[in-house]
DNA sequence: AGGCATTCTTGACACATATCAACGCATTGC
DNA sequence: GCAATGCGTTGATATGTGTCAAGAATGCCT
């Protein structure tokens, strides 16, 4: 249980916060964003009752590897992970971050088997949620039902955005608009947009954003220099918010 | 009526084929790649009574608009079409193209707002799946929904693959990955692997692989001159599909 | 606290693809 | 049959990002 008290000190800025001894969605602060939205409290009960929990990950461990067997779709509790599928020569392609509330994993149910790897970034708690209970809940529950075809869409729709990045932007404009996104999810779990520590180094970043280390370095020193952006190693403060969204070029 | 025959003659190679009559999921020829697959036929005339037919497409002509309000996806029953989306600058990103038996649309589950634009690279016709009456179905026949969600979980991995190719990949493996991908989809309908007609432009081509004209125009003369590929501007025969798939360096 | 390994930054140079420009070829309509 | 138009090809040059290399900063382990 202490691992708790310390997954909640990483998501909480230090801060300890009773919220997170929770073990049930129904008082799960993300609850509002994840995949118990839009469910009525009993509903969120039965939910609840399938959800698999206690799988709490050390930096660097894998949650689930490319080719494993698929059961399970995951809600990440508290910390980050990083989704990536491995290239024949052996690079890594990054294919997306994945915060508090938001859900991996679903990759896996075309052909029952992992299309990539996920890894925690930090230490990082997830909810285990098995895919045939998903289902037979989902059949009962149209809210539940819909909720998950709009969250296997909105993957979709991330995952054309960051198609449309990576051929038509340039590499200041896919730094900007990733500090954007975090910026966005940050504020979306009450935490602050414009200040925030990345839990991903430069490589990850690199390999997400289909550019090399250095020029991930370079644009963040290009873009302290034109005082939009405050880097300290992982610590960013967005200092002009509006002319990174003028440098990003996206609607985000 | 007349028009079916048509774009059956498109589809079919200019072969009258009487099977392109049909009007429902229980003999057409695609049910076995297409939505019906792994459905009883009593549960394929359930499928068949909410899709509605007869839409068929000109070339260039739009099925839906990026910010249309969504209330369908769509099966290709014959020609081809490409999804896209517009940057702010105006450029378009091919997100897909869209060959008989596959689906598209389910972008606009998310926000119920389709978040591409299609388009028939040639005449098309396509099948209208209204979403509420999938949900609907899908609640009832849990094999439905199943296979609903394989092929959302689908688009996603093929999404992440071209993630990947436009990420790590050169202009020549992104050109030999689109060949293959079409020759293995040209398979899948039974007909040639090695011999067909591209559907799209070189702009599109180059859209949808984040190159220029130029240099998919190049690609494919240096392939030509490696007597990989023979090019006649659209129609191509793949004369090395090993050389091809080794150019290619991905596992497709 | 010190030392080692890892990550990050910066610089010089190389290279793949974009850009600009010209031309050829096919299709369409008159 | 011929002009007009769009699409595709090829060449010369420009440029953004990769590659290679070195050094600085950070963090981890003893």
């Amino acid at each position: 249980m202490t691992i708790f008290v310390t997954q909640s000190d990483e998501e909480q800025g230090f801060r300890p916060c009773t919220h997170d001894f929770q073990t049930n969605c129904g008082n799960c602060r993300l609850n509002s964003i994840c995949l118990p939205l839009a469910l009525e409290s009993d509903d969120i009960q039965l939910l609840d009752d399938i959800i698999q929990r206690g799988k709490p990950l050390q930096k660097n461990q894998f949650l689930y590897r490319e080719g494993d067997d698929f059961q399970s779709v995951f809600a990440v509790r508290s910390g980050t992970l990083k989704a990536f599928r491995t290239t024949d020569d052996g690079r890594e392609q990054v294919t997306g971050f994945y915060f508090p509330g938001e859900i991996l994993g679903m990759d896996g149910i075309s052909n029952n088997m992992h299309a990539s790897s996920a890894r925690a970034l930090e230490t990082a708690a997830v909810c285990e949620i098995p895919f045939s209970s998903l289902e037979k809940l989902s059949a009962a529950m149209p809210n539940l039902q819909r909720h998950f075809f709009q969250l296997m869409s909105r993957e979709i729709t991330e995952d054309q955005q960051l198609i449309t990045l990576l051929s038509k932007n340039s590499a200041e404009e896919r730094v900007a608009a990733l500090m954007l996104s975090i910026s966005a999810r940050n504020a979306r779990r009450k935490l602050s947009a414009t200040k925030f520590r990345l839990p991903m180094s430069r490589v990850d970043i690199g390999n997400y954003l289909g550019l090399t280390v250095e020029t991930v370095s370079r644009v963040f020193s290009r873009m302290q220099k034109l005082e939009m952006l405050a880097v300290d190693n992982k610590e960013i403060e967005i200092l002009d918010i509006d002319g990174v969204r003028n440098l990003a070029n996206v609607s985000n």
